[in-house]
DNA sequence: ACCGGAGCCTGTTAGC
DNA sequence: TGCTAACAGGCTCCGG
């Protein structure tokens, strides 16, 4: 499942390959993955828009076109991105297609077809309500307590809310709690000043880790290329329910809150 | 402000 | 071994 580390891979694989490169056409194989505007209008609009940039703003990929235009990406569960000549055998779940005018395609394959796709002339008006970026140098302590104060949440699905901090998927919430020592039952209108200032870097080293190991393979994500991350190697609590705790004699244990599958420590995490 | 549930999807996994 | 049913998961919308 991408999240920021995931999607910050991606971003950096495919800027070099697409920047200063033309849309000639696309193929819309599963119109349901174009969210705005209406597939044939999203068709009219995109062919012949040159790539300006890639960058990444929470889970999402944002691609500044020349004309005013900026296609917006989400992979959400099994969304991944690929640029590679027009020759090579398309998989079967790629659904929708970006020609480019140098031989090659933008493919975007999505098994689950949960991702989603916008083309805007404002994306403020797909990213207004995100909260913000965790590894922005703007992002410190204080305003991390600042977005703390005031509610009462438990930590798991504080975490997980992008409008509060942006980026944070399943696996990230579940490894920064573990860095910081912090049951992901614990409400955020318990913790002492030193334990949000754990968590804060909890957050930012366990995202920062992943960003280093190229994502984790753990369910779905591979790497543009295909070959895997590295961070599946590096993970503490999730998806480890029933074996040790690298760090004491306990049990990893697995609990749903909010919905999700949860992992930690009953040993390290308070 | 916060919570829970439904819905969107399909490959994988658990259970019989 | 082979089948079916439940599950996973990000996000949005809805009602409480």
């Amino acid at each position: 499942m991408p999240e920021l580390p995931e999607v910050e891979t991606v971003v950096r694989v495919i800027r070099p390959q697409l920047v200063g490169k033309r849309i000639i056409a696309t193929r819309l194989q599963w119109a349901r993955h174009i969210d705005r505007p209406d597939p044939l209008e999203f068709q009219s609009r995109i062919t012949g828009l040159t790539f300006l940039d890639v960058y990444r703003r929470a889970k999402f990929l944002v691609f500044p076109l020349d004309q005013g235009e900026t296609l917006i990406i989400h992979l959400r569960m099994s969304g991944h991105l690929t640029v590679v000549d027009r020759a090579f055998p398309q998989d079967k779940h790629t659904h929708t297609v970006f020609e480019l005018n140098t031989k090659q395609e933008l493919r975007f394959r999505d098994t689950r077809k949960f991702g989603r796709v916008y083309l805007v002339k404002d994306p403020q008006e797909v990213l207004e309500n995100l909260g913000p970026e965790p590894l922005d140098l703007s992002f410190t302590v204080e305003v991390f307590q600042q977005l703390i104060s005031g509610r009462k949440r438990a930590l798991k699905p504080f975490l997980l809310d992008q409008s509060v901090i942006a980026g944070i998927g399943n696996i990230y919430a579940d490894e920064a709690l573990f860095h910081a020592g912090l049951l992901p039952t614990r409400r955020t209108d318990t913790l002492a000043p030193g334990e949000v200032a754990a968590l804060h870097r909890g957050i930012q080293d366990v995202l920062l880790l992943g960003i280093a190991r190229e994502g984790a393979s753990i369910s779905t994500y591979v790497k543009p290329d295909g070959e895997m991350g590295e961070m599946q190697n590096e993970v503490k609590v999730f998806r480890r329910t029933g074996e040790n705790c690298y760090r004491c004699d306990h049990t990893i244990e697995r609990i749903n809150l909010g919905g999700r599958s949860t992992h930690y420590c009953p040993g390290c995490q308070k």
